[in-house]
DNA sequence: ACATTAAGTGATT
DNA sequence: AATCACTTAATGT
């Protein structure tokens, strides 16, 4: 057994249930950028993220972007529960923020655990739970704030699941991720460093406010 | 040196 | 807050 599996899952399953996990799963490397899971995709595998991060994104018709929220270690994507045996389609992208392991554990498995353990049932509620309890508070962050307080909001969450107070992106990519333009992005992000929130260089901003 | 990409700015809606 | 049009700065070849 890989020792991320124990130290992420280790105090959250039986020894027996992580041995199935083991021998089920398919343990994975992936790069930062990588798309996971893309809309429209159909869902066979949930992921279990040993380190490292991922973003959940939504997309409307004319292909632009909105992030919905971040996966980390110990987390599972909720898509993967609101679909059976894989019959139906992925509704949101998945793309990997940094350097991410995870484990690919096939949904019929899944299911066959419910019925097994306990604790595998309480932990898929519990993520349901948590992700539903993420997805308001996206929510409630695009209805009532507005865009300097979402940028630095989306600064300080990307700091904390990269765990780098250092972020490695473009105006452009952050404007993508909250859905409004690269001009804007750059404006406040100038009035945020003005106010020592942040300092810029080109490629990279460091979060100094978290 | 030149082209490409990232970031800054004023004006307009 | 978005868009346009343009400038300036940094980086790659």
């Amino acid at each position: 057994m890989r020792e991320a599996l124990q130290l992420s899952y280790g105090y959250l399953f039986e020894k027996e249930l992580l041995q199935e996990i083991d021998a089920c799963g398919t343990y994975k490397n992936i790069k930062q950028g990588e798309v996971l899971m893309d809309i429209g995709n159909p869902i066979t595998h949930m992921p279990l993220l040993l380190n490292g991060a991922v973003k959940i994104l939504r997309e409307d018709e004319d292909g632009s972007e909105l992030l919905l929220y971040f996966l980390e270690k110990g987390d599972t994507c909720a898509m993967t529960f609101s679909c059976g045996l894989g019959k139906n389609k992925s509704e949101i992208r998945a793309v990997t923020e940094s350097d991410t392991e995870l484990l690919m554990i096939p949904v019929m498995k899944m299911e066959y655990w419910m019925g097994e353990y306990k604790t595998w049932r309480e932990f898929i509620v519990d993520s349901y739970h948590t992700r539903m309890k993420e997805l308001l508070e996206t929510v409630d962050t695009i209805a009532f704030m507005r865009m300097d307080e979402r940028l630095l909001k989306h600064l300080q969450d990307k700091a904390k699941v990269t765990h780098d107070d250092m972020i490695y992106t473009t105006h452009q990519e952050i404007a993508y991720d909250l859905h409004t333009s690269r001009v804007v992005i750059s404006r406040l992000l100038k009035k945020l460093e003005k106010d020592k929130k942040i300092e810029m260089q080109r490629n990279h901003i460091k979060v100094i406010d978290l």
